[in-house]
DNA sequence: GAGGTTAATGTAAACGCTTACATGAAATAA
DNA sequence: TTATTTCATGTAAGCGTTTACATTAACCTC
């Protein structure tokens, strides 16, 4: 028994001349108190200093207060935005977050997912689709609500709250197609376990296909956050006999390397080679030239999924996934090919 | 007894055919356990889908395994960078992370401080020194280790893990000096409550004090991440009668904030003026001109504030404040002045 | 004023885990 | 062989809450 041992409701109680019963109720029920009663607790509380033990209280309620989420990283900006949105909504129906990256790795991620929910986690965010069948039958098994951010599927299989990524490439394809571009490439990160860039690529795909005479090159980047590496993927599509008119980029990041690298090899964009991008983050408008890219909600993303995941706790009944709008942003490194 | 019920040590115990203290200690300190029972165990574990509840682990050995983190926003990359090396580090320690963010509001810090504090948090990680005496006074009375980051002190009165924002801006403004400026303008966010920001214009403060005919304006922009606000206190610097020469941001946000408000409006950079940043951003190196800055270590920062938490924790004496070194690192948006 | 209702408070049993201590078997020593 | 030590494992007592259920007191109603 040390000093610094914490004050308990038993403490509390003693002190008040009340049951724990009744300290416990104060606390969680004040209006089921008498106010004199309620008064004396509270005086024994000030005067210990009592807050009460997160395990005990989780162990008895069975409620943790707490919602976990598992992304790739904070370093890319795309997460960071939507996830302190995230926050933000849970911190006022004061649940606290849990924050766990998975660096793109499922295996790690699943191992996240057990870490989490052991810590009481009473839902999760996760970001895209594309994960081991063993990780969905675990959340299935201890019955997890859990929401997928990031992407957006018809498939009815999970509670989505993003967007399509399909669609999305799809209709930036058909700008570009429509602006005279025949020969495309792509720049994308590795698409295992990364069913937003997959769903992107075939967006593109689904777009030249209906088109005469256009064509698609594929350029697999080793990652798809490092400029450094797409700037290596542009130089090899430079090299090429037939040099792509326009190359599009999985995200934002790809495409600003692409457009570094262009400059350091004096070949101008969008006057020699257009570029676009995807996500819209706050470099797209301070690159030079500022980059054609699709908008996306990140912040209305997390707030949603939050908003999903607190009805889902409250019992609401029938929730939906939710599909947010993306859009094209025109800007200058894009151009019409004559 | 419900089928949804999760496993428990007991289900897990009956089910290998042992007692749970043998299951807690394959979980705990399986060196204590021969070869064989853990492998039965594992099985088990692995059969049922077991995880530890965290209330019940929590009340038992009084440790929760959880570090608090409260940052003023994920949205600023300098914050997401180092947190996420702080998480991937306690990550490797099998300590969850708890993230809250406090949006450079000091009573809304102590909040979450206490929010985490009662969700069991053994330690805590905060930014920067300046908050209000009754935070201080709560974590000394709970007795929580604590380490103060993104600054470095000599003060002795905290755990630092940090760079010294003053002698980083000071050397700066000595680069910016020596190139032959002497108009001299910083652009820096409100200092409340910011002794990051404090400390920085004090470091130029200081160095321009000490050289002959030089002059300062201190021009307080209403954010310290709004790049929009930096383009108006641009402006206005623009307005003067007497231009400055240079205008040194108190961060690489603003910096490219000036930037852009300067191509709007028609000014060179660096040829009709010169302007600097601070962080070290990605950014700094896609703006066109690129920014010279000071380069801060974040991942290393956030990687030795776990370390010296987790050394705490241990129970390892004599942890000490840890200083980390800047640079300046000089691009094309400063140029010497004539 | 007996019977019935309601409201405030008390009692005590979980909740799931860790761990000091007890037990017993195997290994070693005498 | 017997005594002793060692080590793997088992037993059971908490840890601090919450919450059914029990109790009691106050208030009606007729």
């Amino acid at each position: 028994m040390t000093i610094h041992s914490n004050p308990t409701v038993d403490d509390v109680a003693k002190l008040a001349g009340v049951s724990t019963a009744t300290v416990s109720r104060c606390i969680n029920n004040p209006e089921k108190v008498l106010a004199p009663t309620r008064k004396k607790v509270q005086v024994a509380v000030d005067e210990l200093g009592y807050t009460p033990n997160f395990g005990g209280r989780y162990l008895a309620s069975n409620r943790s207060r707490t919602v976990g989420a598992i992304i790739p990283t904070m370093e890319n900006a795309i997460f960071a935005r939507g996830i302190q949105a995230f926050q933000e909504v849970l911190a006022n129906s004061g649940i606290t977050l849990l924050i766990s990256t998975s660096g793109y790795d499922p295996q790690l991620e699943f191992q996240n997912i057990q870490a989490l929910v052991s810590q009481g986690a009473e839902g999760l965010l996760l970001i895209g689709t594309a994960r081991p069948k063993k990780t969905y039958e675990f959340l299935q098994r201890r019955n997890i609500p859990h929401v997928i951010a990031w992407n957006h599927r018809q498939d009815g299989e999970h509670l989505y709250v993003g967007f399509d990524n399909h669609f999305a490439m799809f209709e930036l394809t058909n700008t570009v197609l429509k602006m005279g571009h025949r020969h495309i490439a792509i720049i994308a990160g590795p698409t295992t376990n990364n069913d937003r860039i997959e769903d992107r690529i075939s967006g593109a795909q689904d777009a030249i296909q209906k088109t005469k005479g256009a064509s698609l090159i594929i350029k697999v980047s080793r990652s798809n956050s490092s400029p450094i590496l797409a700037g290596q993927a542009f130089e090899d599509l430079m090299a090429l006999e037939i040099r792509p008119t326009v190359i599009m980029c999985s995200n934002d990041a790809l495409a600003v390397g692409a457009i570094m690298r262009a400059r350091d090899m004096g070949i101008s964009v969008p006057e020699d080679i257009s570029i676009t991008g995807f996500d819209d983050i706050d470099v797209a408008e301070i690159v030079t030239p500022s980059l054609t890219t699709v908008h996306v909600p990140h912040r209305q993303m997390g707030e949603a999924a939050a908003t999903l995941l607190l009805n889902i706790r409250a019992g609401k009944p029938d929730q939906k996934s939710i599909k947010l709008d993306t859009r094209v942003v025109l800007r200058h490194s894009l151009k019409t090919q004559k």
